[in-house]
DNA sequence: CCCCGATCTGACACGGCGTCATGACCCTAG
DNA sequence: CTAGGGTCATGACGCCGTGTCAGATCGGGG
């Protein structure tokens, strides 16, 4: 009970280190470890996601990533307070790139362009999602398990896409295309989600024999619509 | 080794109980309870699902649900093989109460009324979640964890609503409203996706300050449009 | 080649899991 | 009302993963 700081220590004493922000500062116990100790905690933490990319979130044990990582178990507690913390960082990384979604908001959405715009933000959902699933699995389920470390996480990835679209909403809102009763930001919220959800359940919808050209199709289509407020 | 089938002849093995296909034959170790043994059964699962109101699905332990229902560990393996069991008859039961929504999507779609119809559709949804929310988040989590158990109860309480609203886009279709290249059961599988993932997070977008209005006025306009092909 | 901090780990206490054998309970036939 | 037999509950146990030490090991600068 006399230690039960060190975790928070590892949170509040920069150590020094802080003048590196890209670096998550790694704690050790309060230290930042050297280049052997940077070496097995990137190990640890591929492990991690290999681990992860295999079985189950539940099934995730300490003891089996420090196994594959060739390793102790007190190991991975020198460098994670637990496994969470370990997926948490897999996670921070993951949701750096979905920026990457944002800026394909940014394009032509009048017209016939728009339809194509939509589109592209369809596909760049859904590879995005493949790209990053079995870490996106993790978040998604932490978020609705209450954890707020990957609630936050997640607000913020999905975040920046959603006020680019609710801009866009609020433009042919101002058109007069888009009713003046509706909220931009829940109508770009609703988008976003029916797009995540989608693209975290494609195998589901590949089960009952829909292919992914037409969750394209229907996904642009209802993009499109709800954000133009026009018949393609 | 050798009582390895037990749970398998719970299954296998109706006992001359099938009779009655609505009470989940409870399988102890192959026989069915009797009264008390129904009553502690009943005990467990309410217990379980007390327990899931409020903590976590990642925190429940066996342990706790039994201290909660004043017995032992021991007496819940009686009746369950593990927590995760004991869930599934929740989610069970949660299930049949989804064949309300599909009674929502029956309902004129044509003209003014289709607004009202979609808007009754969210609210069902919405309402359906917030009356379930504990368990049916169990249910999704499970779901992406592969778990093909509550996959398929999953996929059973959406099947409906999912086909009933593929019903109806496919009439607009033939009406020419809504294009010919559009697979309908895409394009309801998404919407579904998209109320089901809203209604998830519901108290994700108040967060950002979108209230239920908002919420429902967006996802109705979006149902409306997407099925019809019309503008309201 | 030695030294010292950085790094790793064996050993341990703890707690939940799942499984028995056994005992308590209850109902009913005699 | 009481013994017998099935129903139900549980104490006790072995197993395994967690998280925490103190002490062993490593490896580069002096």
């Amino acid at each position: 009970m006399v230690d039960d700081d060190r975790h928070l220590r590892a949170v509040t004493d920069p150590g020094g280190g802080q003048a590196d922000p890209a670096a998550e500062l790694p704690a050790v116990d309060g230290r930042v470890p050297g280049r052997r100790g940077q070496a097995t905690r990137r190990k640890l933490l591929d492990c991690t996601k290999e681990m992860l990319d295999q079985g189950s979130y539940r099934d995730l044990k300490v003891v089996d990533i420090a196994r594959r990582a060739g390793t102790s178990p007190a190991t991975f507690y020198q460098y994670f307070p637990d496994v969470e913390a370990a997926v948490l960082v897999l996670a921070e990384e993951v949701a750096v790139r979905a920026t990457q979604l944002t800026e394909l908001v940014d394009g032509e959405w009048k017209g016939r362009g728009g339809v194509d715009t939509a589109r592209r933000l369809v596909r760049g959902f859904l590879d995005y999602w493949e790209d990053n699933r079995p870490v996106l699995r993790v978040v998604e389920l932490a978020t609705e398990e209450g954890d707020l470390r990957f609630r936050n996480l997640r607000v913020r990835s999905l975040n920046a896409v959603t006020r680019a679209l609710s801009e866009v909403v609020g433009q042919f809102q101002r058109n007069a295309s888009v009713p003046s009763e509706i909220d931009p930001m829940a109508t770009a919220g609703v988008l976003v989600a029916m797009l995540a959800h989608t693209a975290a359940h494609r195998y589901g919808f590949e089960f009952w024999g829909i292919r992914r050209d037409a969750l394209e199709a229907s996904l642009s289509r209802t993009v499109y619509w709800t954000v133009t407020g026009q018949k393609q």
